[in-house]
RNA sequence: CGGGGCGUAGCUUAGCUUGGUAGAGCGCCUGGUUUGGGACCAGGAGGUCGCAGGUUCAAAUCCUGUCGCCCCGACCA
């Protein structure tokens, strides 16, 4: 049977949504649940989270932080108490309102009526006003200061429009939350996640990012300051990849974070947060994966290196399959990047070629094949996934071992570049309107357009919101690196400061 | 919540216009031949056609209602 020419149908070009569901798919990554906008994360995708969450525990540890963890229900009241915050979540809110089931009399059940909850239960959206309430009670002195502390959780925000990793009505992610004695240490801390969070999409993810402070008209509700990284994937559009977050005094102020100074005042407190979530399993695959599936930055692959015993006859079988046990126990007393090689021997009664296909699929770094003719030669047949799927090498066995850390560093920094090539090829400065509108439309079916544009922004909602409407574009980030330079509003033709990053957004 | 589309086996679907009691491909199971890049042969399991009502001798097919899902918008990590 003749089959495609790709293993993912259809192909990134031909339609790029489509492909990113049948990546999802085919690598085994989660599917839709019963539950509308609710994914169930399939062993293969929990491992890529998991050794996120390695990576950034790690970082937020060497930062100083500690894990804690706060309630799913927030009182409904709390969710009031900052103005700008409840505006912005209000909408998309799942609510508990019982506590107790009861026969409805038709083989059913339903909510008891005599079981309503005197205040309604908020399933978080996020947890700064239950955060913030439990500050509250933590804090007296500026000797309580500051708190730096991070949650590993699940949230829920009520989405109309879900999509697999890139927006679902529950998801999984980290969100910190720190309360300080001063505004400058409170931003210094906004910043530095910030860059916490830069330096893990480039050194895990192998993503370039742009970093930058969002305008206000995409700021987080209730913060004083959002900053962001910025992503761009296969099909140009941008993704903010994790936000953090300068509160000011207004959850403090509204949960009563007080605490008498060193001035013998009471003050309120300057508190943070900042997090990133499993849309970054999202990103990952619409940055790196290609049209025979998921592509996986090494230090992110659940297995590094997938072992498959090629068993042409059953009395071959006992002495393959030693060889791979054996190989896989060398690789596993290696160490990449700080951590053991993770490794897997597939023995599956499957015919070789399925099982090739299956792990480039799911992206895993590094195949190796061993077969009868590798026992007599002690080689192995060896190929990477950053490279072409019928580019085979056959080094030895020694050899495997003293290069395969080098190796996936070797990978690794091939994703980081093709990204970067990518970023910056369709990240350009534009400076009239006319040329702004042309890089935003698609010039053919592919419905790919445009890219990063790089251009002046007089400073008003105005012109952002006409932008948004008429071009589905918005202002990503005001790059934080971006150097003081006067010239016209691309789209106004006021006087601007500085270019901001524009881009169509997921 | 507006506009469009669709519900038939685990998945993709044919059949519906013109009613006669369900077929295929993939997947799955068993046996055998295979296995260094998506194997083949033989046999087998699996469906109250989303749900409820109506018309009819007879409904996957026609009618009404209802539920769910998908796509496009508004919202968003």
């Amino acid at each position: 049977m003749s089959q495609p020419q790709t293993a993912i149908t259809p192909t990134r070009d031909a339609d790029f949504p489509e492909w990113y569901q049948q990546v999802v798919k085919a690598a085994d990554l989660a599917e839709n649940s019963d539950v509308r906008g609710c994914m169930v994360i399939k062993p293969w995708g929990y491992g890529i989270w998991e050794a996120m969450q390695r990576g950034l525990d790690g970082m937020f540890k060497a930062t100083g932080h500690k894990n804690a963890y706060f309630p799913l229900f927030i009182p409904l009241s709390y969710m009031a108490k900052e103005a700008q915050h409840v505006e912005g979540f209000a909408k998309e809110c799942a609510v508990v309102t019982h506590h107790r089931l009861e026969s409805d009399g038709k083989g059913g059940l339903r909510p008891a009526p005599s079981a309503e909850l005197a205040e309604p239960l908020v399933v978080r959206p996020t947890s700064e006003t239950i955060i913030g309430a439990t500050y509250a009670k933590w804090v007296q002195s500026y000797r309580d200061l500051p708190i730096l502390i991070n949650q590993w959780a699940n949230v829920v925000r009520w989405e109309m429009r879900p999509r697999v990793f890139l927006r679902t009505a529950e998801f999984l992610w980290q969100e910190g939350h720190t309360a300080h004695e001063t505004k400058a240490e409170a931003v210094a801390e906004t910043e530095q996640m910030l860059g916490v969070y830069a330096t893990f999409a480039r050194d895990w993810l192998a993503l370039p990012v742009f970093t930058g402070e969002k305008s206000a008209g995409e700021r987080f509700p209730g913060a004083e300051q959002t900053l962001c990284i910025e992503a761009m994937v296969q099909d140009r559009k941008a993704i903010q990849a994790g936000t953090s977050h300068f509160l000011g005094q207004n959850f403090a102020k509204a949960s009563g974070i007080e605490f008498l100074s060193r001035e013998n005042k009471k003050e309120f407190a300057w508190t943070t947060s900042w997090g990133v979530s499993t849309r970054l399993i999202g990103t990952v695959i619409m940055a790196h994966g290609d049209d025979d599936g998921l592509i996986l930055p090494p230090r992110i692959a659940p297995a590094h290196v997938v072992i498959l015993p090629i068993v042409p006859k059953p009395d071959m079988r006992d002495s393959v399959f030693a060889a791979c046990d054996a190989l896989a126990a060398q690789l596993r007393a290696t160490i990449f990047a700080g951590e053991p090689i993770r490794v897997e021997v597939d023995k599956r009664d499957l015919t070789g070629g399925v099982k090739s296909w299956e792990w480039i699929k799911k992206g895993v770094p590094v195949r190796v094949e061993i077969g009868p003719r590798d026992l007599e030669k002690g080689t192995v047949a060896f190929a990477r996934r950053d490279r072409g799927h019928k580019e085979k090498t056959f080094p030895t066995n020694a050899e495997l071992l003293a290069s395969i850390a080098t190796t996936l560093q070797e990978i690794h920094d091939t994703l980081l570049a093709r990204a970067t090539t990518l970023r910056d090829t369709h990240t350009v400065k534009i400076e009239t309107r006319e040329d702004f509108v042309k890089f935003f439309t698609a010039k053919d079916d592919s419905k790919i357009s445009g890219g990063f544009a790089l251009a002046h922004w007089d400073g008003t909602a105005e012109t952002e919101t006409e932008i948004k409407e008429q071009l589905k574009v918005t202002i990503r980030c005001i790059p934080a690196d971006a150097p003081a330079e006067d010239g016209p509003c691309v789209w106004s033709g006021k006087p601007s400061k500085r270019r901001v990053l524009f881009a169509k957004s997921y």
